[in-house]
RNA sequence: GGCGGCGUAGCCAAGUGGUAAGGCAAGGGACUGCAAAUCCCUGACUCACCGGUUCGAAUCCGGUCGCCGCCUCCA
């Protein structure tokens, strides 16, 4: 399949490295809030991505997020609120994870944090400062950019280029304005690890790159986050990663576009965010997948409840039709026919436009436009069919299940098979029908009315009475 | 100042050289006791604008206008 590539500029064919095991490395939150809807969008496209090698592709997927749970910002919050530093992170750690669960998110495979491999990270330091790329001052350790030569490569920029306009922080501490932050001294009553360099703690590029060797090993396929950690976080990982190893740090580099909001860009202090939470809070999972899944991955992604509606509406009439025909063929004893296997013929074409479409940069736009064509297709055969070629249906239910399966639409909700139920409800549609045919249709209308309040909907076709649960 | 993205029907949005997917909304029709669902029909002589290349461009090149992002913590 082809991937767009940051560092290369380019879409290129993508294939892991080494045979069947793809190593994915997605940079993971900061616990220190809960997190917001532009957070979202890199959870769903790239396990998305992870489904579709998994399920797709038979590729194995080692999926690593890190947690970070050291930094300024929960610092600045321990500070504010009198809570520690570690009951912050394990309140918004915890809260993530509930949010990746809610979402529909597969877990990764790892998910370590920071704090746990602090050892690692001082000893890259060190070989770091050994070899000329890192100095100290004053317990501070910075990485030294002019001695690494592809420093920029990834995000495109020149040093030299950029320090006209922009607003860089003057540190007399640094050599060079870009120099970043390795290791940083610890203040009184901040949390610290002893360290060559006095008590202190990690900067926030160097577990990434700690992480990804330990957890990944050599299978350091694709590297992805959103866009703006391009600079400076990913350019400083690559530099820390490479300037020792000499090797590439990862082959690709994969980034999301940003959300924004009313056409600008979210910001907390601006106010125009919105927790992700609240989201899920008003819309299902599938719908809110959905919606993000129907933007190019790449693209900036405008975030507004008209967006989350019509998604809900669509989301809506792909599963109907699911719960419709299993309803219809619960009781079915139809054949395939000739005219249903011409059917089932004609439905290997979605699967092939559907691989199509995915393989060319994960373009899930293209794919929901063909698992709407599949359910329209499906529709108009159900219209048109007769008894005898019904069981060519569930073809096409198991080819949406399976295409919708990388989307994560169609997960939940299926329909629950109970003989009992079954029993109960051709009981109570017979009846109903007999009803209807005696024009009893208060009766008959009670007993829809009060089935919906139990939350089991009855549809009227031309086929006969069907039955889901809501 | 440097780097980058975007502008396609009322709205959302694919398509990046071969004659405009899909969804939402809207109108008409079919089905129907009602409801729900579904089906059929109606949409851009056109892809911000101007010029060029080409047999052919929304797609390539040049220019103009408008919007946005990154360069500072950020998914």
């Amino acid at each position: 399949m082809k991937l767009y590539n940051t560092l290369t500029r380019q879409t290129e064919t993508f294939q892991p490295q080494d045979g069947n095991i793809l190593g994915m490395y997605v940079c993971g939150p900061t616990v220190y809030d809960h997190i917001h809807i532009g957070n979202v969008r890199p959870l769903i496209v790239f396990d998305t991505l992870r489904r579709y090698f998994e399920g797709f592709k038979g590729w194995n997927v080692i999926h690593v997020q890190n947690i970070t749970d050291i930094d300024d910002k929960l610092i600045n919050k321990s500070i504010e609120s009198g809570e520690t530093v570690e009951e912050i992170a394990r309140v918004y750690t915890d809260s993530f994870f509930e949010l990746l669960k809610g979402l529909g998110v597969l877990q990764p495979t790892h998910t370590p944090k920071a704090t746990e491999h602090v050892a690692g990270m001082i000893e890259l330091i060190q070989g770091l400062e050994k070899a000329g790329f890192a100095y100290e001052q004053d317990g501070d350790v910075y990485f030294r950019v002019d001695r690494f030569e592809g420093y920029g490569k990834l995000s495109g920029r020149r040093l030299d280029d950029q320090e006209a306009g922009a607003r860089i922080e003057a540190s007399s501490q640094k050599e060079n304005p870009f120099d970043f932050t390795l290791w940083k001294s610890a203040k009184p009553g901040e949390p610290k690890w002893d360290s060559p360099w006095g008590e202190g703690r990690p900067g926030w590029h160097t577990e990434c790159v700690v992480l990804s060797h330990q957890y990944l090993g050599n299978h350091r396929d694709i590297h992805a986050g959103g866009h703006d950690l391009v600079f400076p976080h990913h350019e400083n990982e690559i530099a820390q990663a490479e300037a020792l190893s000499g090797e590439p740090f990862f082959r690709f580099w994969l980034h999301n576009g940003l959300l924004s909001l009313g056409g600008q860009k979210m910001s907390k202090s601006l106010g125009n965010f919105d927790y992700a939470k609240n989201v899920l809070a008003k819309y299902d999972p599938e719908t809110v997948r959905y919606f993000y899944l129907s933007r190019h991955y790449r693209k900036p992604l405008d975030y507004s409840e008209e967006g989350l509606q019509a998604a809900q509406t669509a989301v809506t009439r792909l599963r109907t039709m699911l719960t419709d025909v299993e309803s219809e063929l619960r009781t079915a004893t139809g054949t395939y026919g000739n005219v249903g296997s011409a059917f089932v013929a004609s439905l290997s074409e979605f699967r092939s436009r559907y691989i199509e479409a995915m393989d060319e940069d994960l373009n899930t736009v293209a794919a929901i436009g063909v698992l709407q064509e599949l359910v329209s297709a499906t529709n108009r055969y159900r219209a048109e069919s007769t008894a005898e070629d019904r069981m060519a249906l569930l073809d096409a239910v198991a080819l949406l299940k399976e295409l919708g399966e990388p989307l994560g639409l169609f997960s939940t909700g299926a329909v629950r098979e109970s003989g009992l139920e079954d029993g109960l409800m051709t009981l109570l549609i017979e009846l109903r029908k007999q009803l209807r045919e005696k024009k009893e249709f208060t009766l008959a209308d009670q007993i829809r009315d009060q089935l919906a309040d139990l939350g089991v909907t009855l549809k009227d076709t031309a086929q006969g009475t069907i039955w889901s649960l809501s």
